[in-house]
DNA sequence: CAAGTGACTAGTG
DNA sequence: CCACTAGCCACTT
Protein backbone atom coordinates (compact mmCIF):
# COMPACT_ATOMS: atom_id res chain seq x y z
CA UNK A 1 0.00 0.00 0.00
CA UNK A 2 1.21 3.49 -1.06
CA UNK A 3 2.63 5.61 1.70
CA UNK A 4 2.14 9.22 2.62
CA UNK A 5 3.64 10.29 -1.05
CA UNK A 6 4.16 13.72 -0.18
CA UNK A 7 6.11 16.48 -1.78
CA UNK A 8 9.31 17.94 -0.62
CA UNK A 9 7.64 20.60 -1.39
CA UNK A 10 5.30 20.12 1.55
CA UNK A 11 8.09 19.30 3.68
CA UNK A 12 10.24 23.23 2.70
CA UNK A 13 6.67 24.82 3.60
CA UNK A 14 6.57 23.73 6.85
CA UNK A 15 9.94 24.74 7.58
CA UNK A 16 9.58 28.22 6.50
CA UNK A 17 6.36 28.03 8.32
CA UNK A 18 7.75 27.29 11.50
CA UNK A 19 10.48 29.63 11.56
CA UNK A 20 7.60 32.89 11.45
CA UNK A 21 8.36 34.51 14.13
CA UNK A 22 5.97 35.56 17.63
CA UNK A 23 3.83 38.09 16.60
CA UNK A 24 4.65 38.25 12.56
CA UNK A 25 2.94 36.87 9.86
CA UNK A 26 3.23 35.71 6.55
CA UNK A 27 1.24 35.49 3.23
CA UNK A 28 1.19 32.00 0.98
CA UNK A 29 2.64 33.86 -1.98
CA UNK A 30 5.38 34.30 0.46
CA UNK A 31 6.29 31.31 1.21
CA UNK A 32 5.89 30.00 -1.83
CA UNK A 33 8.30 32.03 -3.38
CA UNK A 34 10.79 30.97 -0.54
CA UNK A 35 10.51 27.48 -1.42
CA UNK A 36 10.88 28.26 -5.39
CA UNK A 37 7.94 27.21 -6.65
CA UNK A 38 6.95 30.82 -7.44
CA UNK A 39 3.07 30.70 -8.28
CA UNK A 40 2.00 27.48 -6.45
CA UNK A 41 0.26 29.28 -3.88
CA UNK A 42 -2.59 27.76 -3.47
CA UNK A 43 -0.23 24.80 -2.39
CA UNK A 44 0.85 26.42 0.17
CA UNK A 45 -2.51 26.40 1.58
CA UNK A 46 -2.95 23.17 0.69
CA UNK A 47 0.16 22.14 2.52
CA UNK A 48 -1.19 23.62 6.48
CA UNK A 49 -4.65 22.04 5.77
CA UNK A 50 -2.54 18.72 5.64
CA UNK A 51 -0.52 19.44 8.90
CA UNK A 52 -3.33 20.92 10.79
CA UNK A 53 -5.24 17.73 10.31
CA UNK A 54 -2.46 15.91 12.37
CA UNK A 55 -3.17 17.93 15.35
CA UNK A 56 0.02 17.59 17.11
CA UNK A 57 1.38 19.56 13.73
CA UNK A 58 2.49 22.66 16.35
CA UNK A 59 3.05 24.31 13.04
CA UNK A 60 1.84 28.24 13.88
CA UNK A 61 -0.03 28.25 11.09
CA UNK A 62 -2.29 30.93 11.85
CA UNK A 63 0.46 33.22 11.23
CA UNK A 64 -0.34 32.70 7.46
CA UNK A 65 -2.73 34.72 5.89
CA UNK A 66 -3.40 35.91 2.25
CA UNK A 67 -1.09 39.01 0.70
CA UNK A 68 -4.10 41.14 1.62
CA UNK A 69 -3.78 40.26 5.69
CA UNK A 70 -7.53 38.38 5.22
CA UNK A 71 -7.79 35.49 7.79
CA UNK A 72 -8.86 33.05 5.09
CA UNK A 73 -7.95 29.92 6.42
CA UNK A 74 -9.94 30.99 9.97
CA UNK A 75 -12.08 27.98 9.01
CA UNK A 76 -10.00 25.42 9.60
CA UNK A 77 -9.17 26.25 13.03
CA UNK A 78 -12.58 26.56 15.09
CA UNK A 79 -14.91 29.96 15.08
CA UNK A 80 -12.97 32.47 16.20
CA UNK A 81 -9.69 30.78 17.50
CA UNK A 82 -7.35 32.33 14.41
CA UNK A 83 -8.28 35.81 15.56
CA UNK A 84 -7.88 35.12 19.27
CA UNK A 85 -4.11 33.39 18.36
CA UNK A 86 -3.50 36.34 16.56
CA UNK A 87 -4.46 38.72 18.86
CA UNK A 88 -2.74 36.85 21.78
CA UNK A 89 1.02 38.22 19.82
CA UNK A 90 -0.29 41.37 19.54
CA UNK A 91 -1.24 41.75 16.15
CA UNK A 92 -3.31 44.39 15.29
CA UNK A 93 -6.34 44.30 12.82
CA UNK A 94 -7.13 46.81 10.27
CA UNK A 95 -10.51 45.16 9.65
CA UNK A 96 -12.81 42.15 11.49
CA UNK A 97 -11.20 39.31 9.55
CA UNK A 98 -8.08 41.50 8.27
CA UNK A 99 -4.59 41.83 9.76
CA UNK A 100 -2.30 44.74 9.43
CA UNK A 101 -0.46 43.28 7.78
CA UNK A 102 2.27 46.19 6.59
CA UNK A 103 3.24 46.01 10.19
CA UNK A 104 3.49 42.87 10.91
CA UNK A 105 4.71 41.21 7.63
CA UNK A 106 7.57 38.90 7.59
CA UNK A 107 8.84 38.20 4.26
CA UNK A 108 11.11 34.88 4.63
CA UNK A 109 13.14 35.97 0.79
CA UNK A 110 14.36 38.99 3.62
CA UNK A 111 14.36 37.60 6.86
CA UNK A 112 15.60 33.66 6.35
CA UNK A 113 19.41 33.28 5.46
CA UNK A 114 19.72 32.34 1.88
CA UNK A 115 20.87 29.05 1.83
CA UNK A 116 24.10 29.33 -0.21
CA UNK A 117 25.94 26.12 -1.43
CA UNK A 118 29.23 27.34 -0.01
CA UNK A 119 27.25 28.21 3.80
C1' DC B 1 -8.81 9.15 -17.22
C1' DA B 2 -11.45 13.89 -17.49
C1' DA B 3 -13.35 17.48 -14.85
C1' DG B 4 -13.96 19.95 -10.69
C1' DT B 5 -12.08 22.12 -6.40
C1' DG B 6 -9.29 25.14 -3.46
C1' DA B 7 -6.19 28.45 3.35
C1' DC B 8 -3.58 32.13 -3.71
C1' DT B 9 -1.75 35.78 -6.74
C1' DA B 10 -0.77 38.87 -10.60
C1' DG B 11 -2.55 40.74 -14.54
C1' DT B 12 -6.13 43.04 -17.54
C1' DG B 13 -9.92 46.05 -18.58
C1' DC C 1 -12.68 49.54 -7.02
C1' DC C 2 -14.94 45.47 -9.23
C1' DA C 3 -15.18 41.36 -12.47
C1' DC C 4 -12.78 38.18 -14.80
C1' DT C 5 -8.70 35.24 -16.44
C1' DA C 6 -4.71 32.48 -16.33
C1' DG C 7 -1.32 29.91 -13.91
C1' DC C 8 -0.53 26.66 -10.35
C1' DC C 9 -0.79 21.41 -8.69
C1' DA C 10 -2.51 17.77 -5.30
C1' DC C 11 -6.49 15.74 -4.50
C1' DT C 12 -11.43 14.20 -5.12
C1' DT C 13 -15.39 12.58 -7.97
Amino acid sequence: MPEETKPDFFERVYEVVAKIPYGRVTSYGAIARYTGTGKSARMVGYALNQSIKSSDSELPCHRVVNRLGQLTGKAYFGEGVMESMLRQENISFTDIDTVDIRKHFWDPMIELPVRSKNH
